[in-house]
DNA sequence: GTCTATAGATCGATAGAC
DNA sequence: GTCTATCGATCTATAGAC
């Protein structure tokens, strides 16, 4: 063990599963202190805003590695290609909807309402590489704008109905449906 | 008023509302005693079982309603009327994502563990109607696959992106973009 | 910076009177 | 069937020793 002392960058990403698998409201304190193996003292010297505070955190984690990981391809790659690495990134980090896309499961209930500039940057800057991309690809402004949509609720989608179903393939096939959609258009 | 004794018909599409609003733990008792206005022992008389009782009379409220409402029409009508039909019940219910998928924001934390057979049973039912019905239209049976699992990915993402956009007519175009490749397909 | 102990509020659920 | 009162557990957050 290199250090013994905690630190935030160590903690968000265990806080990130946590609210994944509880939701901001399930994931008590408590849990959070089993979990992590800190003391409940450590957590707030780590993070004196409490849980929203940690929720925050986990939120800006996300969106950094979404920036650098598929936004930032999105806009710099080739068109074709920037699409195939989005939809390859997109499937390793949701694990075929085992893992599910924190920010969307915020937008679903009152949880949105403490984290709505989050949310919304979150998907806005989605959906405009997206768009972007697309009209790099030849796309007009509106088809840009539609197939962005779809993809994205695709994505979303395809998460909720792996995990209602407790079937993995579905989500790998709705990425496989979206991916060849482009493919064809491509052509 | 005709009658001042509760009846669970009464109360479910209220208790529907409130674990809409705030998820399955974030809907504590003392909010659905406040929101019904209901004392806590006419609550726990109605539902003897809590929360959970609670949870499972609107899961199966909404089990039934969908079951008449989309499942029922998209076995027996014919395929572009009922395709047609579904698009516009679902838009309606949804009332452009601001109304969310109770079924759909329970798969996506811990509450699913829960209630695993109503959410399985739901999606699937969902997903064999319109597979059923698809494969009428004319699709082969892989094909009907796929587009049925395409379609409720976009209904269930459409949500999720409204809700988390804040903007209601992202939902609209999702589900119009749906339609519009069916009709596509259908001609 | 981490520990133990605990405050103060709220949680889900129940008892007993009427 | 609905009321008030309240149980014990758990909640978020903090205090104070080290």
């Amino acid at each position: 063990m290199a250090r013994m002392i905690a630190e935030k960058s160590d903690i968000t990403p265990m806080l990130a599963e946590l609210f994944r698998r509880h939701g901001y409201e399930g994931a008590s304190i408590g849990i959070i202190v089993s979990a992590t193996g800190l003391g409940r003292s450590s957590l707030y010297h780590l993070f004196p805003g409490g849980k929203q505070e940690m929720a925050t955190a986990v939120l800006d984690h996300i969106a950094r590695w979404f920036d650098e990981n598929v936004f930032a391809p999105l806009r710099g790659m080739a068109p074709d290609a920037a699409l195939d690495h989005m939809f390859s990134a997109v499937s390793d980090y949701f694990r075929g909807g085992q893992r599910i896309c924190l920010v969307g499961a915020f937008a679903l209930d009152a949880t949105r309402d403490s984290f709505a500039q989050e949310i919304q940057t979150y998907f806005n800057d989605w959906l405009t590489a997206l768009e972007q991309c697309l009209r790099r690809a030849g796309h007009s402004d509106a088809q840009a704008r539609t197939e962005a949509q779809r993809i994205l609720a695709g994505i979303q989608g395809g998460i909720v109905l792996a995990r209602a179903t407790g079937e993995e393939q579905r989500f790998h096939a709705v990425i496989a449906d979206l991916r060849a959609a482009q493919a064809q258009i491509a052509k």
